[in-house]
RNA sequence: GGGGCUGUAGCUCAGUUGGUUAGAGUGCCGCACUGUCACUGCGGAGGUCGCGGGUUCGAGCCCCGUCAGCCCCGCCA
């Protein structure tokens, strides 16, 4: 009777409407509770869970016999009839809960082992640990936890699409196998089996592929592109990733934002956030100044200050010593904060350290007047000069820009996690601009882009590509939202002069920008439209959605944090004629 | 490359100062139960204490190494 052939109803999505409709589902054992003469299974499929009801009246004896003896996660068909329930049901996990299927018929289709991780979980269990959930993949994304996240992901990716399709841009697919490019992040490697020795690589992004379509004449392109880059793993960074990527012609950078904002206003409304639009907006001088970081979360207060022209000669003498070297008393004033314990503050004071801070200064303002270890350090004149109210905490870091910016930023996000301070708003959304164009690589002294060689140098600034760096700010901009860098994006350089000019400050003789970028060079000179673009890190995106903690929430497959496919089972050794076929059978042993 | 945390039954965990036969809950198997929904009750099976070595009369527990997972730094234009 019953047959394999697609079901008709969705087992969690059945309401009151059906009541009395004959349905055929198809779905997996979510749990079984037998009472002896009925059984009771709960349904479960994407859309949710609807209890089963095998029972003498209308269930004929032998179906009832196989149901009582079903294991969770066999897949079933049934067939039978929608009814109201007798009682509500009291599970909240339970999508329908007034109404159940009375089965009169009853076809194992997919017989299941006794699951390895619970699908099913009694109310308060905890999930089965990561590594489990990771070698048992397929069972993990049963939970309807993860299905919810990954039904969202999809969603939004379709309204992604359609934003930008109905802005006019064109969804273009950019090659996987590409060109190698040494800068930046490591590539993924592909040998070529045609060309010995010779490699391809995997895209770290779409770049100079949507920059060519833009001198190809697609004015508007955009696409959900898949991204490659071969580094150490975090919570909130895989080998693979996507990126919602655009590019368009003829724009400058008013253009681009409120391209992104439409976006991202789209995408939380489709995540049931409403937005609003257009951003604030911080120069990363701003940000830097205020925050200490270029992403700032600007959900909480407790901005830093420049504190160093409160200082008088009362103050410590490493503190005049630091300011005498170029440095600056820069700190934070935290209203209320002064119930911090001993134990909070040295936590905050190890966070400034490991950010390079020689220490961080701390008075506590009571009824008594100013408290703490710093009071010395910061002197009578600071202290008496800050409009800080009893019951108020004052940290403060001395030193150069460099140094007190980070610590400040670590004491910063320590004190927007104290228990009892709550953000003044949910989302908070800011366009980070005119971040600078090059930056000095900490160990070598030698000026390196700050983000990639195309972005374009400031109109305003292009005398000091060569003669004053640091001062050189690029048309380049951050999305940042509640501390989070959702994408960046520039105007790029379309004059090849300027280009080669680039390349070389950074270090890049002629004959290698030849071999390397000849064919972006050779475009450009071809006629090329004023251009620039953004791209957006979707799947953080999807897991702020999503209120997940770890990218591996948001993705079907991901890799562990030591870059391993627990569940495939990747990378893999391949056997020796492989090697050959591929010209590498010959190289040595040994990898780092 | 570096630092930290974790690893005991299918799953989640406890395991005292190093000391008898390593426990609990849940799941699984069996029996009973005609409206359960974290069902309930009774019974049962289930262990390479991640792996290797060492110390010790004796190691789940201490030491060394190693593997795996997670978090962080470096790295990530």
């Amino acid at each position: 009777m019953l047959t394999t052939s697609l079901r008709t109803h969705r087992a969690g999505g059945l309401t009151r409407a059906d009541v009395g409709t004959a349905v055929r589902l198809g779905g997996w054992i979510h749990r079984r509770r037998d009472l002896g003469g009925i059984v009771f299974l709960d349904l479960r499929d994407i859309d949710g869970l609807v209890q089963l009801s095998c029972d003498p009246t209308w269930t004929p004896s032998e179906v009832l016999a196989l149901a009582a003896g079903l294991g969770a996660e066999t897949v079933v068909l049934v067939e039978g009839t929608v009814a109201a329930r007798r009682d509500a049901a009291r599970d909240g996990a339970t999508g329908s809960t007034d109404v159940e299927v009375q089965v009169t018929g009853l076809r194992v289709v997919g017989p299941a082992v006794t699951p390895a991780i619970p699908v099913a979980r009694r109310e308060g269990e905890e999930l089965a640990s990561e590594e489990l959930r990771m070698q048992h993949r397929v069972l993990d994304l049963r939970r309807p936890e993860l299905q919810a996240n990954i039904v969202m992901r999809h969603r939004l990716l379709q309204r992604a699409r359609q934003t930008l399709s109905g802005l006019g841009f064109l969804e273009i697919e950019t090659p996987i196998l590409t060109k190698p490019t040494p800068e930046g992040a490591r590539d993924f490697l592909v040998p070529s089996r045609i060309y010995a020795g010779e490699f391809y690589a995997l895209p770290q992004s779409p770049q100079i592929y949507k920059q060519l379509l833009m001198v190809a004449g697609f004015d508007r392109y955009f696409q959900i592109a898949r991204c490659f880059r071969d580094e150490d793993l975090r919570a909130d960074r895989q080998l693979e990733f996507t990126q919602i990527d655009l590019e368009a012609s003829f724009v400058t950078q008013a253009d681009i934002l409120p391209v992104i904002e439409a976006v991202l206003h789209d995408l939380w409304a489709e995540a049931g956030q409403p937005v609003t639009i257009p951003f604030g907006r911080l120069t990363y001088r701003e940000a830097m100044e205020r925050f200490g970081i270029d992403k700032p979360d600007l959900r909480y207060g407790f901005e830093i200050a420049d504190l160093t022209a409160r200082v008088g000669p009362d103050a410590a003498p490493f503190v005049h010593e630091a300011i005498a070297a170029g440095g600056r008393l820069r700190g934070i004033h935290a209203p209320g904060a002064a119930s911090a314990s001993r134990k909070e503050i040295d936590a905050m004071a190890d966070a400034a350290k490991s950010a390079g801070a020689g220490g961080l200064l701390w008075a506590k303002r009571t009824e008594a007047g100013w408290e703490g270890q710093g009071v010395k350090a910061f002197g009578a004149t600071c202290l008496e000069a800050l409009p800080a109210a009893v019951g108020d905490l004052v940290l403060a870091v001395v030193g150069r820009d460099g140094v007190t910016s980070p610590a400040l930023h670590n004491v910063r996000t320590a004190l927007t996690r104290r228990p009892g301070v709550e953000p003044a708003v949910a989302h908070a959304f800011t366009w980070v601009v005119d971040f600078p164009l090059f930056e000095q690589d900490h160990a070598t002294g030698e000026w390196v882009f700050t983000h990639h060689p195309f972005t374009s140098p400031h109109p305003d600034d292009l005398a000091y590509v060569e003669s004053d760096p640091s001062r050189c700010r690029a048309l380049h901009y951050d999305a940042v939202y509640n501390g989070n860098e959702l994408g960046s994006g520039s105007i790029r350089i379309t004059d090849p002069a300027l280009q080669a000019t680039v390349f070389r400050f950074l270090g890049i003789p002629a004959d290698e920008q030849r071999r390397r970028f000849g064919f972006l060079l050779d475009a450009l000179a071809s006629g090329a439209p004023p251009h620039g673009g953004f791209a957006l890190g979707f799947d953080r995106i999807a897991m702020l959605l999503a209120g997940a903690p770890s990218l591996r929430d948001v993705i079907a497959f991901p890799k562990t944090a030591n870059a391993r496919a627990m569940f495939e089972g990747a990378p893999t050794p391949i056997a020796e004629r492989d090697l050959a076929a591929l010209h590498l059978a010959t190289l040595p042993e040994e990898r780092s």
